[in-house]
DNA sequence: CCTTATCGTTGGAACGTTCCAAGTTTCATG
DNA sequence: CATGAAACTTGGAACGTTCCAACGATAAGG
């Protein structure tokens, strides 16, 4: 038989002889209706093949959707978010919480041509931005009357957001290595405009951070900070800039710098890329060259040699965002401290 | 200032002096008005604040949401969906789909307890499911009047579904390995029940596979099939069972076939595992055991060496399954083909 | 100037639910 | 058996939009 013009609570309440309301209770305020005519109505919605209210109408009438939009916005999009550990760690935490809060996920994806289209049309209550760059996104938002959560950018103070301490993150791994010993760093940094190759110019010496990562120039900054204190300059020192996904970070790295011995990075990701490479190129990782993490994802524990890292707290931070988006009541900041992790990735300066 | 509580339609239609079906059509139908009317409204409307009509009251006049849900069910859940390259394929395919087709994406966690209300209340016009398992998530979502669609499981001739010819694929695989002289096989299969250990025992010989993945027993078939044509019997080999998360294959599959010379498996996870067990034990790939995948995950062309493996149309698979919970009409069923990837895994058997 | 066709605009009627004030029943109590 | 309180049920009124039949204006043709 064809499909019988979709049932709706009326069509149950005329059937089990009582009114709308009685039937909405039913399925939304079970406790309110005596037991004995509730599993009448029950048994009735069953028989004739009513499956529950449908949330369209629940919608209109209770304004809440019971979801959040995870925006996944810039020029790396959804590859990335799930391509990476950072970001697959970040996606889970928002799954933690939304599951927790028994409301559900809606992934919009940032490299979407209708990204402004999807903001407008998602059913969602609030929206967490995951990194930087969508302005106009998030003024639509604001005016759908959506609540914004933003991670790792310092926003419109009237915007909630969360974000960890990287200047101090970076200070504890430029620290780390200086107390190590090390005199010789090399510094990894990401430029972020598309399809640019790696400098490989060996003399090259810059500070220059073009489109970096929403926290890249905290993390520099405290770099800097940190070797300042120690008398070194970071104007003096070789600065490798390269794309997030770049796989052959290692050999420009040892090009550029040949005699670093402490390399410090701006992710997990690109200390791992390196770690690879270095394996290839024969370079010992500790012994000849010392690599502090940024991040903690847990791939880090699995490397050879195990990573050296700035441990942030990836799920905790993706779980607040999401609480922050759910929340009503004023904005609120958060920033997450962050640790050392010390593992096997970083040793003694050689002799 | 406060919230001034939520401006709607009416509140635009009334400040520009036209009616609630006119603004309707500036917003969503704007070459049924007077260009110079609409300019005049749609003026007025951002004068005034109106973001745009909200969705609520669009959908229960529309009916459509506009959005597919991805529901991932059984015991791996969420986890599994992002951390096992597979997993991404897939979902990446479902993010493309969806964005081609202008909607949105919406992720039920199949871990979720309260997954059955999450089903019922998900905004969502059809349901992708990523794997077995959930009768009666399927039966409250046709309940409901949603599109359902299935992947790899074969099912109910009233719901779609798209697969693979895992069983064609299963018998490549294996002849790929009988053309090149192997005589010895090992088989590694999946056991599903949680938390159980691998079995060492390393004289076991057994074919039960308990509560495989949706196409295991298709693969199994395949590989038994190529192997009795080639006049070897396939419940006289040393059967591996594990769990899919399981780290340590390699070892055991050493310790229960130390004389195989040709190694077939459930997935390119499962080998690249075993790929990586081996390099550990200086058991050398494929001088001295070949292996053969089954997926063809992109990460498989970056393992050492090259994996050798069955080629699926994941994202292909993905994207169809999502057209297929996206349209109307009669229930279809696509089983897409496979073909065999030859890398470096595999080689010629040992004299 | 009237007719007719065309293009724009209007306002009533849904869409399926939940809320809520008012009405009805039930039941313990005096 | 009357009373009052508590428990339960009812039906009208939203919620914000889009649909659609009908109406009004405008322009072209006679």
């Amino acid at each position: 038989m064809p499909t019988p013009a979709r049932l709706t609570i009326n069509d149950v309440a005329r059937a089990a002889g009582v009114s709308r309301g009685t039937v909405s209770n039913v399925f939304s305020h079970p406790e309110r209706v005596r037991p004995e005519l509730r599993e009448r109505v029950e048994t009735v919605a069953r028989d004739i093949g009513y499956g529950g209210p449908d949330p369209r109408g629940r919608l209109l009438r209770r304004g809440k959707f019971g979801a959040v939009g995870y925006v996944v916005p810039g020029a790396y999009g959804f590859v990335n978010l799930i391509e990476s550990p950072f970001g697959r760690e970040m996606l889970l935490g928002v799954a933690d919480a939304c599951d927790a809060a028994g409301i559900s996920l809606t992934l919009i994806d940032g490299r979407a041509a209708q990204i402004e289209a999807a903001v407008d049309n998602a059913l969602v209550d609030g929206l967490i931005i995951g990194t930087a760059g969508s302005a106009p996104v998030i003024e639509r938002a604001m005016r759908r009357g959506m609540r914004v959560a933003i991670v790792d950018v310092a926003a419109d103070a009237a915007i909630s957001s969360v974000s960890i301490d990287a200047v101090t993150g970076a200070k504890l791994a430029a620290r780390h290595l200086l107390d190590l010993g090390h005199r010789r760093f090399a510094i990894v940094s990401v430029r972020r405009t598309q399809g640019e190759p790696i400098d490989h110019a060996p003399g090259r010496r810059t500070t220059t951070l073009r489109d970096g990562g929403p926290l890249d120039r905290e993390k520099l900054r405290g770099y800097s900070e940190a070797l300042t204190a120690a008398g070194l300059d970071i104007n003096a020192m070789p600065v490798l800039e390269t794309v997030p996904w770049q796989a052959d970070i290692g050999p420009a790295l040892f090009a550029a710098a040949p005699d670093a011995t402490a390399i410090l990075v701006m992710s997990d990701r690109q200390a791992m890329t390196i770690l690879r490479d270095f394996a290839r190129l024969g370079r010992r990782v500790p012994e000849q060259a010392s690599i502090v993490g940024f991040d903690g994802v847990p791939d880090g524990a699995a490397a050879l040699p195990p990573l050296t890292t700035i441990e942030q707290p990836t799920r905790e931070k993706a779980r607040r965002a999401t609480e922050l988006a759910l929340s009503a009541g004023p904005a609120q900041h958060s920033m997450l401290s962050v640790k050392l992790l010390v593992r096997a990735s970083s040793g003694p300066a050689p002799a």
